[in-house]
DNA sequence: TTATTTATTGTATTTATTACACGAATCCAT
DNA sequence: ATGGATTCGTGTAATAAATACAATAAATAA
């Protein structure tokens, strides 16, 4: 076939699951459309890929535009791309996830968003397009990662309690963990940085303070380390 | 944006790495091609995606063409998006790769395929576009898919020795296996069936024949059984 | 002062991983 | 028919990793 016949029919997009965790809940963030098609509900954030723009970028400046955070740990996990997903054309999208600390930044909605807001992964409204199926693919990378990768600390403030830790592995897994033996493991990679400073102004006994030491992960990972919890 | 602008600019199309297996060593099916760009090169097998065609059916027709396969192994691996990846437009690709039966058929070259031929992946040809990146990135997935899902099987005969199936885990992970624990450990999964048979005239003592066992697998899977080698 | 809450720590048991070598079965050459 | 070449098939002991499990410590609140 002559590729520009071909050009003049279709187009590609990008789509983020932007996850958070705050309160002991993982979040996705969500967008309320000011757009066609599906003008007034609850979608994920994406956009067109401009043509001068790479696949990569165009998840950046998605994110970038929403958030205001770049710098993010970000990875492209799937494409989907059948016939009828999108009611205005033939269009393929490219999905990215994204772990952002909440707590860093203020939501910013875009010309295509009237409204962006954090929802609890337990409980989402119905989405347009293929969302959902996007958001459950995401939902189970993350999964995947979350054991191999040292991912979960995006996730975190830079400074956590080993608590917290646990309790973002309990959420993401679905599972619960043995506290001592978790602990063990975790601290055995030597990967945490004590800070010395403790929790202030709780009702109990505080918890230590740790840092994940990035510049060990990655020349563990030079010496064919690998991560796993 | 309006959707409709960014109609008539831009294209998809799917690329496949087909991996096969061959004499002790992976191989990767690459085509010459016949048609421009890089006419006259060896590269992956792909096209462009059909307008009224979901992706996934694409990967399939691709590999179907060429080689006459259905019912094969296949899965998406990434999408390559580069604004520059293609001298004749804006044309992202989406990598599926696929496992194949070298035995089971014959090449079946097609229009845009002047030739097709099995490629050891330990000396491959410079490829175009950016199909080395693709070619690589392929081979790291498979690395790890093959410990973690039992696929190195569909690159295998139906019936296979244990030193087959051990000599194909040899060569996609590129590391030497002790063979009585690899064979503690894959038996102590009892996914093989042992056929009853026996290799015939080799010069050497004849290995018993396995096949395996995919229903089980499948029962295993569902009750939370995961693989891993 | 006491109650409440969460943090911190170790050991014994079970399970999985590793390292390692020799007799058996077949074909081939003489 | 014998001996040589080749690959097959097998078990155990030592080490490392995963699991199950509960009491004391440190802070605030009442």
């Amino acid at each position: 076939m002559d590729i520009h016949k071909q050009f003049f029919k279709s187009a590609f997009s990008v789509d983020s699951v932007i996850f958070g965790y705050d309160q002991g809940d993982l979040k996705v963030l969500l967008i309320y459309r000011g757009a066609k098609p599906y003008i007034g509900t609850w979608a994920l954030p994406g956009d067109l890929v401009k043509l001068d723009e790479d696949l990569d970028d165009s998840a950046r400046r998605i994110l970038f535009d929403l958030t205001g955070l770049s710098n993010v740990f970000m990875d492209q996990i799937h494409t989907f791309g059948k016939v009828d997903r999108h009611p205005l054309g033939r269009v393929i999208t490219v999905a990215y996830f994204s772990l952002v600390k909440i707590i860093d930044y203020k939501l910013n909605p875009s010309s295509w968003a009237k409204e962006a807001k954090w929802h609890s992964i337990i409980n989402t409204p119905n989405l347009p397009f293929d969302h959902t199926e996007i958001l459950n693919y995401a939902k189970n990378k993350l999964k995947e990662r979350v054991r191999h990768q040292p991912i979960g600390f995006e996730l975190l403030p830079k400074e956590f309690t080993l608590s917290d830790i646990q309790n973002l592995y309990e959420s993401v897994l679905e599972i619960n963990l043995d506290k001592r033996n978790f602990r063990k493991k975790l601290l055995a990679m030597s990967l945490l940085i004590d800070t010395g400073y403790f929790q202030i102004s709780v009702a109990h006994r505080p918890a230590r303070l740790y840092r994940f030491d990035k510049k060990k992960y990655k020349s563990l990972i030079q010496q064919g380390f690998s991560f796993e919890l």
